[in-house]
DNA sequence: ATAATTATTGCAAATGATTTGCAATAAGGG
DNA sequence: CCCTTATTGCAAATCATTTGCAATAATTAT
């Protein structure tokens, strides 16, 4: 919904690069997809458009727009050493990662300013960025946890 | 100084399993050290007394720490693809890594359950874990930098 | 439109971090 | 001190990502 397609267009033209199908692929997936996809999910998305696109250009893709600060990569501790793509823009914010889903939720604290302000005067540190990531259930998922078990319970 | 080694050993008694050379002079190197190394970062400082270990044997054993809730794993964004492995016990605490020494702090902040709680309210989600990450440069790191502009601009 | 230029792609092989199979070794019990 | 088998070292496998290179295709000039 960002129009990450058109910003990241003007850009490629910006920079005398070409516009391809594949790119423009990447794009339009990321920019309606509201969630935080690796490589590989984002591949297999595309895929179905595209059966002969390969990994490396996705890779190569998400690179680039990194680069060009339209999304950012993070490792979250889902057991995979795998990063995920943020397509959001590029102000502050934090995840939640559902951990029986995977779902990421983006969230704001204005706490988190106070952290930082707290842990630079305590260690004289100067603090750049930083992030707050969550883990738990979503509420979907609790539901589905809960009626799960009043099922096996012979409670339904 | 938290003692891994002696708890260490104990559990691995208790599980009918063997005190080896090899996991003696592991734990005492994490105990020791305040820091969260990577694998190989142990291993370098480990070979220096046995030059007969293998990286294997150091994933191993920091798994099976890890599995006894001794030691956790986290991913830091510092380019690598590399867990770091800290020997704090399990209490909940935040980490500060300095993107020039790569030294990791850490701290603690009572606002962290408030972020929780607030979460948890208006998403309906369960929070169970988290922690906050924090980059920047650290104290010492700042005064160098700070002592190289001086240097690079011939004011000292 | 068409050809020329070269950025980008697909593929396969390389890389870096971690894991695994297996035969050799060595703790700890008898 | 010998036996049993957990643990080790080594090499090969795996997973996520990157890279070299020849083939392809988007632009640019014609």
């Amino acid at each position: 919904m960002g129009d990450l397609l058109s910003a990241a267009q003007e850009r490629i033209r910006a920079q005398g690069g070409r516009v391809t199908a594949q790119r423009k692929l990447l794009f339009t997936i990321l920019d309606s997809l509201g969630e935080h996809p690796t490589a590989e999910e984002l591949f297999d998305i595309a895929k179905e458009s595209d059966p002969d696109l390969n990994l490396s250009t996705v890779y190569r893709t998400l690179r680039w727009l990194e680069a060009e600060n339209l999304v950012s990569s993070r490792l979250f501790n889902e057991g995979r050493r795998q990063e995920r793509f943020d397509p959001a823009l590029p102000s502050e914010h934090h995840h939640f990662m559902c951990t029986s889903c995977k779902n990421v939720i983006e969230f704001d604290s204005h706490l988190f300013e106070s952290i930082k302000s707290q842990f630079q005067e305590v260690n004289g540190a100067r603090v750049a960025t930083g992030s707050i990531v969550l883990y738990g259930l979503c509420a979907d998922c609790r539901k589905m946890q809960t009626s799960e078990h009043r099922v096996s319970q012979g409670e339904g």
